[in-house]
DNA sequence: TTCAAAACTAACCTTTTTGTATGTACTTAC
DNA sequence: GTAAGTACATACAAAAAGGTTAGTTTTGAA
């Protein structure tokens, strides 16, 4: 039998990702977009500056605080931690502390921080694949100063 | 030779992104885990908080600015114009405006910010299939406190 | 004996981001 | 005649993010 649906509460959450099929895409679409939607949250915590490099950077197997502190370069141990105990808290990674001394603690992605880390990275790739592009592209734009919103308004004619 | 080597400055941008095959994987991940990697600002852009949603919102076909607005639920004029300034200074997107009054402006997106769009929205659609699961494994960890780093480290033990 | 390493927390400060409110120039609708 | 809409800029204020330093506790290495 499905105890699915034993628990009973919150059947808004599970109602929407049921939904898939030709109607999905403007739904789901529509949920981001709004103001309210609970998914900006999550996408907040997991574009966030570290967290996008903390979930790559584990992708490769769990990995020490020490050792994540020098893998993602750059991060501050105060951002890592508060970084790592955001995903932690969202339940993309696990925290296992060995109660030895100096102490030991290993971070790990839970399956859902997989799946997530696996978006994030194949969006990541396309950026470093493409970092060429993206830069030539900025540059070809940034040198000459574009039309002013009111530069290229000097004659005024009346909506048509 | 080829002429590719004619403008001399920047071989290095141009030289990472050739690399592909089996070392690709592990080159690439190491300049975004490194801090003076290029493509971690352009990361910074695209993961923005707005950004993020306006890449969605105008893979649907070009929009006027209060369009926007509007469709974004939540952004305010400021940010708005903020973020589409920096998309179209790093070349995702292109801005056309109309000599007319009221002001007519359109935005929409460049090959480039197409293809980031799209990977975009992948993430974006994993996150609201699944926002389900992750706000349930999110309540399933902050109702009781989980343990604090001391906390299990009372009997301490030296490291194996 | 002093230092470094481990994995943090807490306090303090700076920087960045975001929001709010206002103004602009002109037109159309009420 | 007044309000609303258009696409912004600008100034100011609040909030969030980030950095730096110091401190904890114990071990092992120099």
């Amino acid at each position: 039998m499905n105890n699915d649906e034993a628990h009973g509460a919150k059947r808004d959450e599970q109602l929407a990702p049921r939904v898939d099929g030709i109607l999905s895409s403007a739904v789901r679409r529509g949920e981001l977009l709004a103001a309210d939607c609970p998914s900006r949250e999550v996408l907040r915590h997991l574009t966030s500056r570290w967290g996008v490099l903390v979930l790559i950077a584990l992708e490769d197997g769990p990995m020490r605080f020490s050792d994540l502190r020098r893998k993602v370069s750059g991060v501050s141990e105060k951002m890592l931690s508060q970084t790592l105990q955001a995903l932690e808290a969202d339940g993309f990674l696990d925290r296992h502390s060995r109660p030895v001394v100096p102490p030991h603690v290993d971070y790990n992605l839970t399956p859902l921080g997989h799946e997530a880390a696996e978006r994030v990275r194949l969006f990541a790739d396309w950026i470093e694949d493409n970092i060429g592009r993206i830069l030539r592209a900025r540059e070809a734009r940034t040198p000459e100063d574009k039309g002013h919103p009111t530069a290229g308004a000097d004659r005024l004619q009346p909506a048509e």
